[in-house]
DNA sequence: GTGAAAGCGCTAACAT
DNA sequence: ATGTTAGCGCTTTCAC
């Protein structure tokens, strides 16, 4: 009737050893007899028997498992980050508690809590920033952390990132040196690493001397009928060209700008951001700042299976490198 | 020097009573006398003490946990289908492990495994279908499982899907009935699920008196470049329209089609299938099924719940209606 | 090479 | 309303 679970002392019982000795062979153990671990592998596979992790994670207090904090699943900036970390840590055998925050300051905590409680061995937070209260969080556990993704000052906070105000100074200031007016649009606040975002481009500005306007900022959201809107007050501006930190975003405005008419890139160029496969479907495409993803999840991971393992770490702040990819929209 | 960490003794000492008291107040029981459960507050507070979910689950046999199978965290379709997942569950308070698993049997069936080890409270397997040898190990097991997403005839397995055979008859029958030659773009063999739309599609010609022939059908990979190689085939076949079961591979046909100053959706039609981002950011845009991908995730997560709490199940087998939106590839 | 036994931190009867 | 106690299934000394 009931679901009859098969423990570490049934296989004992019938194989005629003690349970240690079974444990050593489930864990490899080196210290068996052939023979003994034949026949407890038989028994083991006789009565299916599948040793209980949480029993396990108790007695060992290790649970051969991370937790990451991921702000959503349905991003496909973030869902890239989390195939690198998913690929090392099968690599290193550790599984995965991949828990939802919704970028939100609450639920980020709540969630890291539920994770520290789950016993995990290391988290990894993907995310644009890192707000202070987390930090705050990460600093006081005793549980390795490692910060995946965006931008965080802190040096005590181990990370793996990318420097965005570097890229997008870099495409600002590249447009401009094409005597392009440049705009910039910026993300969802929550969503978006927006600051760094600014600063890059205000630096551009900056060296270019040029100065600086609130009318060449706009803020999106992920719908499409924002395209007009902003297009509408950077063209009022003179803006003929925008730096876009989101693929969907910058598609959707430059099809505002082709749906009235204009030529792309000629009289309006565009230069996006995540190099997802919507740059290369949209025509033209989209040119973009190429980012490390997948390697920022795996190198992130990596770092953490060290970190766990109290291994000897040189750099506990990376930074990846970025590419720029021009395509059909601003070339 | 050590990671001291606090267990409930500790608490149960610091506040002068015992270890159930405390639990009873962890655990939200009501028989604590409110002064008790305030004294008991405070020390919990102070200590910073967090209950270990570990030996929580070894001594309750209950984890608040489910695993997720999931084919790619990557793949938008399933993403949607996790994140309704995602909200029920921490609506019912459930934590959520979520395990990709690469749409590989042996992989599904490790990952599966590895769950089970996890003394997982139940499963939600996320999958276009479920092979027979994943099928079994379900069947075995006395974990609640729920099948979310694809196709499965097996009256014994809980599911939760689409009905992707009728979907893909109706869109190639509205082809038809306008007179159109119709083609079948099916997607990589191990992530979609063809043989079912194929059936469908076989329905509806059968339904117009067309005779079906191989080269009607093709089968594509999510890159650009076979978009072209396959318009190739279809045109020769005088081929004017088409169903396709991915929004990239939509859009990458239709572009070929497109590059080479065909006319859509006069001289080529297309239909597709997720209506996903990438339908409406497209020119023109794509005609798609709409699937409830975000419900499905939902209905099995809560179906899974009530599986869980051993609640009477009316129907252990729901499928979703979905809907056809047309847009410019196809009017 | 193998076994005995003491926990890991908690829940859940059972007492009181 | 609160305390006592026996496990949950496993790992891990420590003996032998």
């Amino acid at each position: 009737m009931d679901k009859q679970t098969i423990t570490i002392y049934d296989v004992a019982r019938e194989a005629g050893v003690s349970m240690a000795t079974v444990s050593r062979v489930v864990n490899g153990n080196p210290n068996v007899k052939p023979s003994t671990r034949k026949k407890v592998s038989d028994v083991i596979e006789r009565l299916q028997y599948r040793p209980n992790a949480v029993a396990r994670g108790l007695a060992s207090k290790k649970t051969t498992t991370v937790g990451v904090v991921i702000p959503s699943v349905t991003n496909i900036f973030f869902a890239a980050l989390a195939r690198g970390i998913d690929d090392i840590a099968s690599m290193y055998r550790y599984n995965i508690i991949l828990a939802n925050s919704d970028e939100n300051t609450e639920r980020k905590l709540k969630v890291f809590n539920s994770l520290l409680a789950s016993q995990v061995d290391g988290i990894i937070i993907i995310g644009h920033n890192l707000d202070q209260r987390l930090v705050d969080e990460v600093k006081r556990t005793h549980t390795p952390v490692v910060f995946a993704g965006g931008v965080i000052e802190d040096p005590e906070i181990n990370s793996v990132v990318i420097d965005y105000e570097k890229a997008t100074q870099e495409v600002t200031d590249l447009l401009l040196k094409r005597n392009r007016k440049v705009g910039l649009i910026t993300g969802p606040s929550e969503y978006m690493n927006n600051e760094v975002r600014l600063n890059g481009f205000k630096n551009a500005l900056a060296a270019n001397k040029i100065e600086f306007n609130e009318n060449l900022i706009a803020q999106a959201d992920y719908t499409e009928k924002d395209g007009n809107v902003i297009l509408d007050g950077f063209l009022a501006e003179g803006v003929d060209s925008v730096v876009v930190s989101q693929d969907t975003i910058a598609a959707a405005v430059m099809n505002a700008a082709l749906d009235r008419g204009m030529r792309v890139p000629e009289e309006f160029a565009v230069f996006s951001s995540n190099n997802s496969i919507i740059a290369e479907l949209v025509r033209p495409q989209l040119s973009c700042i190429q980012l490390p993803l997948y390697d920022i999840g795996a190198v992130a991971m990596r770092l953490l299976t060290k970190l766990m393992n109290q291994e000897e770490v040189d750099e506990r702040q990376v930074v990846l490198p970025h590419q720029l990819i021009e395509r059909g929209s601003t070339l």
